[in-house]
DNA sequence: CTCGTTCGATACGCGAATGTATCGAATACA
DNA sequence: TGTATTCGATACATTCGCGTATCGAACGAG
């Protein structure tokens, strides 16, 4: 019964699976329904288990989607990073961002629950703390690619240094997300943010369509 | 009894106070422990009432909630029409912006709040209607705003037009609250939209420090 | 194959929040 | 001021979700 104490002496492997599983099912249903409106249940019947699993395996609702969470952003910060680097020293900044913002907008369920992560998190520091981390990755990775690509490109930028400009881009980001979920546009959305994105990246002139 | 079916044939006036405190505590309470967190009973002993009270006056949580939401947004929208409409016909940029995210971004708990509203709605395309008015509202503004000093101030804008340089004042703004959530720093907030702000609407050149 | 451990299902009790029904007090109107 | 009506408090029954305790089955190690 012990939820999630010492990792079990002996061992482990259908555990893995129903962990899992567990994780699977608790995205699509907090994807639907919102975290604060979940209950354990339904993400167990979701996954085809009973609250014994649960509670097998997590201590409490808010572990789980914390666990979730972690998950999916180290999925999404690796997608990000590949995307960054795929392209050579000197940086094609259409090219770029539209590979990023393939990545980044694929999935509006995502978002769903990345925002209700958002919201818990702005009232819990710890768990802020934890997504302000994955931000920072993020923005790093940006800050980054544009830096290396400073001397190269022409990179006017109306912004100051390269982090500044990667804090722009995350901003255009959350800024793009937020009027994704009320019109669950992808299309729209992405080229919306594509557009952002150059607009703050290429020099004052004007944006290409 | 009756939750809230016809406007009561008779009469009222306490009934205006106590809605309005209800509504006062229950902005609050949402404030700090998120909506989907909160009890009617919360609410209703925040605002120094029973249940009683709460029946007599909404019908679920939610309906109090909605209208919350829009009594708040109403008067948001007022603000940001006064602060754009006090100078003149010829814009002069950063006065404007500063006066606007003076407004906006005053209230962390209304943030918090406007997030809890933003995640609600994104599941329910009724409230989500809501919101998308609320925002076009907004939107409109700055538009015409913009539209009317087109030709007297250069406005050169990294955008195409008055409505779409609008669109991407309102993306700034939800990138930046999305930050504030979880850093808490309104004034780092206020100085970095006011930045972002003047970086899209003034032309390619540097931004003022 | 056997055995000891772990995993997950089932069953139970508990507490919390909801919604309703009833009743006294406050209030508008004459 | 009298009175009909509304408002909000109190009490109640009910439902729902939680967490625990127990047990059989799956599984890994030898």
């Amino acid at each position: 019964m012990e939820p999630a104490e010492r990792p079990p002496a002996r061992v482990t492997r259908r555990r893995a699976h129903t962990r899992a599983r567990l994780l699977d099912a608790a995205f699509a249903v907090f994807a639907a329904k919102g975290f604060g409106r979940v209950t354990i249940e339904e993400v167990c019947e979701a996954a085809g288990f009973s609250r014994g699993a649960f509670y097998s395996n997590f201590a409490t609702l808010d572990e789980l989607f914390f666990a979730l969470y972690r998950e999916r952003a180290d999925l999404i910060a690796g997608q990000v990073a590949d995307a960054l680097a795929q392209d050579g020293p000197d940086l094609d900044v259409p090219a770029s961002v539209d590979r990023v913002t393939e990545v980044l907008l694929l999935d509006v369920d995502w978002l769903l629950v990345k925002t209700d992560f958002l919201v818990h998190a702005a009232r819990d520091p710890a768990v802020a703390r934890a997504l302000l981390d994955h931000r920072a990755r993020l923005r790093t990775a940006v800050a980054d690619r544009l830096a290396r690509a400073r001397g190269h490109t022409a990179l006017p930028a109306v912004l100051g240094d390269a982090d500044t400009a990667a804090r722009a881009v995350i901003a255009a980001y959350d800024g793009v997300g937020t009027q994704l979920l009320l019109d669950r546009d992808v299309e729209a959305a992405r080229a919306w943010l594509a557009r952002l994105l150059t607009a703050l990246l290429t020099d004052g002139g004007r944006v290409p369509v």
